[in-house]
DNA sequence: CGAGCATGCGGAG
DNA sequence: TCCGCCTGCTCGG
């Protein structure tokens, strides 16, 4: 699920199974060939997430910058058999078994499908495919991407009076205000909905009309649930009392949100149906019980 | 098998 | 504001 926590998720993974060592860089699509060229061989230095931006830096200087966009997944191979991390996707066929080259690297398996950029080292793989970005960039052009990009609430430099500083100045509604990526960073459809909600706001409030204690609570409550989806790995927002089962681990998907993709069920706190609403280009999820207009 | 859908974004208009 | 694109899953016929 690429929000936010899954690009944190992954740089924490990268680092973890590729940090520290040379890594084989291809592109069994062909369509990174000349990108992928650029890093084969390096050493994985730093791996870091911006927001819905994964940088992966050489000991070159150079940087991998991978954005998912809709669809994109990584899928990784080890000795422990194999995961995904990025767009949902049915487990393929675990493989514990691992060939390994001459000089040690392992053989993965031929690719499955349009493996845009693939991975190697001496314990694992990682393959991926549908990306919207995937670039060579220098360490300039990294900086440059993240200027652009807001507090991303999941990392420890991020400033939330930036972000207030814009959405108390703007007649655009939370809803739009809370999807841009150049006033906060990481946030998608799920957590967009699912923040607005649990702050009992109207998704059409204009920015300028928040209070600031709304957008502190709104700030604190997106950084716990993103620090919670990177802890589980998928989103949960629902409070225990609000579950069918409250002690049930892991929680069930379909008891873990509020009101993304539950057009029409009933709210778990009030029993309104929930409401939802094309809004440039993506469907908006509310509860007209929860979250009234003003 | 095709259509529809999805956690996103950039560019055209 | 709309369209196109990247991929793969699910559902209906």
């Amino acid at each position: 699920m690429p929000e936010g926590h899954t690009l944190h998720r992954l740089a924490a993974h990268f680092d973890k199974t590729f940090g520290g060592g040379a890594v084989r860089v291809s592109s069994p699509q062909g369509r990174f060939a000349d990108g992928a060229a650029l890093v084969d061989g390096r050493v994985l230095a730093e791996s870091e997430a911006h927001g819905k931006h994964l940088f992966l830096g050489f000991d070159s200087g150079a940087w991998l910058r991978v954005h998912l966009g809709l669809y994109g997944a990584w899928t990784f191979g080890d000795a422990d058999g194999e995961r995904h991390l990025g767009a949902p996707r049915a487990a393929g066929a675990t493989s514990v078994e691992l060939d390994r080259d001459p000089d040690g690297f392992v053989v993965p398996p031929a690719p499955v499908g349009a493996v845009r950029a693939r991975m190697v080292n001496t314990s694992g793989w990682a393959d991926l495919r549908g990306p919207s970005a995937c670039e060579v960039v220098t360490e300039d052009e990294k900086i440059a991407v993240q200027d652009k990009l807001g507090p991303d609430p999941l990392r420890a430099d991020a400033d939330p009076e930036r972000a207030w500083a814009r959405v108390s100045r703007s007649r655009t509604t939370v809803a739009a205000l809370l999807m841009r990526q150049d006033i906060v960073a990481g946030i998608g459809n799920i957590y967009r909905a699912e923040s607005l909600f649990r702050a009992g706001i109207d998704p059409m409030t204009p920015g300028r009309e928040l209070t600031r204690d709304q957008w502190d609570a709104l700030w604190q409550d997106l950084g716990g649930l993103l620090r919670d989806g990177v802890r589980d790995g998928y989103i949960i927002t629902t409070r225990p009392e609000h579950r069918p089962d409250p002690d049930a681990h892991p929680v069930p998907r379909p008891d873990t949100l509020y009101v993304c993709y539950r057009t029409g069920d009933p709210c778990r706190v009030c029993s309104s149906p929930i409401a939802a609403a094309e809004l440039a280009g993506r469907t908006l999820y509310w509860c007209p019980g929860c979250q009234p207009a003003r």
